[in-house]
DNA sequence: TATAATTAGTGTATTTTTTACAATATCCAC
DNA sequence: GTGGATATTGTAAAAAATACACTAATTATA
């Protein structure tokens, strides 16, 4: 049995799917291959499984790698193992996903930052491998996690407005939402706590500031969470950017 | 790069969780293990994935084996890969897990049934290598699906009574539920079609059958489909069987 | 053949949730 | 102090979810 891999082997490997929220764009983490094939193109970031390394633990190692980050939120989406997925042989690849705190990226060495790059997801084309049916997975992954978890949390900086948290949902669910409907819903929650601060240096009135309630975080994390929102009814799909300071 | 399967090759497998619901009973098809590890063990039915073999295609393969049967419901739901789940080598399992009308296969030749066993979920112990946290990863996919599909389709035989699939929903989703609002929110979805026929041979007020509307449960499988209930107050969560012939 | 046993079938009032919708407030720039 | 920009707030109507109990139809059996 010691031969099973001669038979049956595969090479395994991760890839990533590195979801940012900035300037009201929802973004993927997409980094420039080195080796063949298709190398110097835009790919997801991914890396082969090590012989004695648990499965997530390889895709542990390919975002700390690529972003520095430790301890964020990543899940498993799917495996990938149509039998010619990889021009040079075998290769069976898990998908997951993960949720970073953009800015945190952003205090990053430049090291990595030299052969990767933010996409906002409505502009990613053209990736190799079947890259773009696992980013469509973790797309998917994402829209049905936001009605599940309260996914601001893992992508958003410690202090945001209201309108950015809109923000997001509009970016991850592709609708447009009626801002009080939405207000009264994400505040009836409890999720939310009023810092009792201010936006600074905008042009305009400075939006309230909150943060999240961690304690009621994990409560959601164990007893569920329901988000149902209904696209509003006007048609006006604004997608404004919103970087606050 | 021919070599990579030398450097990063592991063993991969799929294994399958198949789920039927007979005798008012969510069960699943257990296997005879036939050679080490574990040999002569009731194990989740799975196999090697084949080097030019897409890995779905492994999947199906394992379930037709399994069943006798074709064009079944099938879906992959993650993927374990800690480095030693298994005791002779590195082992990646593909977890996939599947729904069978059980009568359907009720008729297939004794060679497989000799080696084979439905067990209800209830009941389900001691598997051995990961397998119950393959089957627990399973069943919490049934239970976010029935929310999503009207996964009866697959489940029921043709000709149904409101009570069965009512215990199938008690079933998967391991509450009671309030036989009144259950039906008028069933009932209104327009999913059923009313036979106008009723159950024969039953020692009581006999029940009209349904079946599913084909039709509507295509739109429902594009359109999306949001069937959420709450347990019914009532404490009695009664598990009674309702196989009616 | 009457009755006991068993499961099927049905409606309504109440509560909760969702939805549609627009005017005023606050800040900065000029 | 006016204009531009975004923030903030409430209510009425509609829809959905919930709690709840009696009558109907059949077979078994006394």
């Amino acid at each position: 049995m010691a031969k099973l891999q001669e038979f049956f082997g595969a090479a395994c490997t991760v890839d990533n799917v590195i979801f940012g929220f900035d300037e009201g764009d929802l973004k993927i983490l997409l980094i420039k291959r080195g080796e063949e094939p298709f190398s110097d193109e835009w790919a997801l970031p991914g890396h082969f499984v090590y012989p004695s390394e648990d499965l997530e633990n390889a895709a542990v190692r390919v975002l700390e790698e690529m972003t520095g980050l430790h301890n964020v939120f990543l899940e498993q989406v799917h495996t990938f193992g149509e039998a010619n997925r990889h021009p040079f042989g075998r290769v069976i690849t898990v998908a997951y996903f993960s949720l970073i705190k953009i800015a945190d990226y952003k205090l990053q060495p430049a090291g990595i930052a030299k052969k990767a790059k933010w996409v906002p997801i409505s502009e990613v084309t053209n990736l190799p491998f079947d890259h773009s049916d696992i980013l469509e997975a973790c797309f998917e992954m994402l829209k049905r996690l936001v009605r599940t978890r309260p996914v601001g949390f893992e992508l958003l900086p410690p202090k945001f407005t209201l309108t950015e948290l809109q923000h997001l949902y509009e970016s991850i669910l592709e609708v447009s939402l009626d801002k009080r409907n939405f207000r009264k819903k994400i505040l009836s929650m409890n999720l939310l706590i009023d810092l009792n601060e201010s936006q600074e240096g905008v042009a305009h009135r400075p939006a309230r500031l909150f943060s999240f309630d961690k304690g009621k975080y994990q409560e959601f994390l164990s007893d569920g969470f329901n988000f149902e929102v209904k696209e509003s009814k006007s048609k006006s799909r604004m997608r404004v950017s919103t970087s606050a300071s």
